[in-house]
DNA sequence: GCAATATCAAATCTCGAGATTTTATGGTTT
DNA sequence: AAACCATAAAATCTCGAGATTTGATATTGC
């Protein structure tokens, strides 16, 4: 039976595109598994052993972990294979900035240019994130909270045409993603996100450019903090 | 015998690692045969074919064209093969307005944070972009006056610690290279680079965070003009 | 006992051929 | 003549096995 949770992630997921070819395929599995961090920063990736875990062939393991190189989440060290891109936090730092960077004058300009329609699917998303976080768990994982966070984050910057912008974006936010995520296994965020979306969604409507581009600089700041906040803990509790 | 442009060449491609796998190889020879315009935009990526003309297998070149869509060098179509990237105005002008954005950060980031180290060698890589212009010939390609000019930039933004940043600074740059190669193919770009160098570099050893910065923005954003304006001629002449 | 070398297993890299999908061809129908 | 459908050719995708390289273990020499 199709429980509510799935009918909702299907929706947010229509966009993705399903693959039509095994590497694809793959590629976009391990693309989740290394994200949601069941594959662990540093593992070595044998395609001797992963192609059992995956049903394919080691040519073919081959070709979606080089299709990973591209987003960074793997590193291939020639003729020594690949691994799980290592995670740092001076690593974070630096996705961080350069995603605020970036982020931020994606912003300015969508709140500059977009006209109607992308106010009125911002206001929608909006709505739908609003609706995700009131139902939300804290500390925990939760997939439909993620996509409809990631589609405000889209729908924020739709106004601003740059296919380059986005592509960039849309790699920095995996990484973030990842760090989350890994982050969230061991402390709990105490953090309310949703006034900081509020604030940001406001600025946005009322179309105050500088406003707006502070305020996601600093709301993608804050997670750094957070990752911080943790590693620091997770660091203290190994030493004791 | 080994000219004197040939050693100028090696030394200056030296920093390139030399590939120790097929793939790689293949990877970097395609790249460059994009890059230098041999290989036009549009054109299909047959497998099939290529693998005679590169002397590898297919799997071998499906490898090497899968990371090159990382590079946005050329795109893949599912189950349809790859081709090479189409340009566009467009598409060059979202490439200069991002890349202007990102360089003009790192720029002022470099010259908030460079120390003695960082000054000397932008000195030098200036002064080898001088002479290289000094003894340029309009007009027509210069593969070291694209190193130096390239190693110049490089240097610029050296003072700047960010992975992330020069990553993507990379494939922009790659990209902007595409573009001027192949207006050099259709008419003179009638411009005095140098000058322009001169003064970003001037401003940079002033510490002048906000002027290096518009200028910065400037020289890249002039290139899109002469290419705009290449791309005019061009049609022009193809409706008379 | 330690360093250096030789040996061997494991993993990566590469290939050529088979299975599947797309594209081109040509004949039939409206 | 244009549109449609079957057939054939070409190209892509996938595989399993062979060739090279790497990393580990054992042996030798000092």
């Amino acid at each position: 039976m199709a429980s509510s949770l799935d009918r909702r992630l299907d929706a947010a997921r229509s966009s993705e595109t399903t693959p039509r070819t095994l590497i694809q395929d793959v590629y976009q599995r391990l693309r989740a598994d290394i994200i949601q961090g069941d594959l662990k920063p540093g593992t070595r990736l044998r395609a001797e052993h992963l192609k059992g875990l995956y049903s394919v062939s080691g040519a073919t393991m081959r070709e979606a972990l080089g299709l990973l190189v591209a987003d960074s989440l793997v590193i291939s060290r020639e003729q020594r294979g690949f691994i799980v891109s290592p995670v740092s936090i001076a690593d974070f730092t630096d996705i961080t900035e350069t995603r605020a960077t970036l982020e931020a004058h994606a912003v300015r300009m969508s709140v500059r240019h977009g006209g109607d329609e992308w106010e009125s699917n911002l206001t929608g998303a909006f709505h739908r994130l609003s609706l995700a976080e009131e139902r939300r768990i804290p500390n925990q994982k939760d997939d439909y909270w993620e996509e409809c966070n990631k589609k405000f984050h889209e729908a924020l910057i739709a106004g601003f045409d740059s296919r380059w912008s986005r592509h960039f974006l849309t790699i920095l936010y995996r990484q973030s993603e990842r760090y989350r995520r890994i982050a969230l296994d061991h402390a709990p965020p105490e953090r309310n996100v949703h006034e900081e979306h509020v604030a940001i969604f406001e600025a946005a409507i009322a179309r105050d450019e500088e406003r707006v581009g502070e305020l996601i600089k600093h709301h993608i700041r804050v997670t750094l903090d957070v990752v911080k906040a943790v590693e620091t803990a997770v660091d203290n509790s190994n030493d004791g």
